[in-house]
DNA sequence: CTTGAACCTCTAGCGACTAGAGCTTTTAGA
DNA sequence: TCTAAAAGCTCTAGTCGCTAGAGGTTCAAG
């Protein structure tokens, strides 16, 4: 048995986190020791760095837990898998054109920059110019 | 003068947003109407444009702070400007990056799949071999 | 037996909004 | 002129996936 630290060592998984997995329920909630302390078997590492694993891939918790649901009807078809990982390729592929798009109007902008005072500044008068440009909704890089 | 929501629909902000703007200090506190309500210029609607036209491009609300308070030293150089550019550039050429590899890898998983059943899904099972991975942090996508 | 590391719970903060409750003001039509 | 609806107001809380800190308890090594 393996204390909460030791398994965040093991897993990859920061403590805090961890506990933050239980409260969500992404994970079950551990057995404790007489003095209430986090006991976890090492079965929990493989699922920890599972978890690890997919959010490293963009999976947001909800969807991991869909998966978590899923590996426990080793009978069923892995379509439900399969659809994940497509919607989530999509996902990550959707926001790679939005970012190249972004990307491509920032090289426009800085390549016009004449490096000269900041009121003839083409760069700043690009970001005026909301008319002339795609119409990207707000966007957290 | 314009009441926000006709500022809203000029500029292409949200009612909630404007209001956000102003509590965070990204544009300045609006006169008021005898009666408490919020009234522009016709200025406003450009700058809430450049607001939502740098938002768009993934600059944060900080860095156009930086931007808009650079804007009024209209007889500098534009070298900050530039460098604010080139640095928001760089981020979002970082973040393509590791989004390709995040698809490159769901790609290679999704391939494996042989549509048999959970127990024996080459996805779940990539899932768990987290060393074999590039070691790609938790990222939203 | 002491000390310090590791654990516990609970709360608040991040960023950039968004949504809703519960109120007041304005505007348009009868 | 009255009324009803639309639009405005403030304040609070929620989103997501953590992270950090306060203030306390338990455990392990020396």
């Amino acid at each position: 048995m393996l204390t909460i630290g030791k398994i965040a060592k093991a897993s990859g998984c920061k403590v805090q986190t961890i506990r933050y997995y239980e409260q969500i329920g992404l994970i079950a909630a551990a057995s404790r020791t007489e003095g209430n302390q986090r006991l976890y078997r090492q079965a929990d590492v493989d699922r920890l760095q599972f978890i690890r694993h997919a959010r490293s891939l963009g999976f947001s918790t909800d969807t991991i837990k869909d998966l978590l649901t899923l590996e426990n009807h080793s009978e069923m078809s892995c379509a439900a898998v399969d659809n994940i990982a497509r919607e989530q390729l999509a996902l990550v592929q959707g926001r790679i054109k939005q970012l190249q798009s972004l990307a491509k109007e920032l090289e426009s902008m800085i390549s016009q920059c004449a490096h000269e005072d900041i009121a003839h500044c083409k760069i700043l008068q690009a970001l005026h110019e909301h008319d002339h440009c795609d119409d990207h909704k707000p966007l957290d890089v």
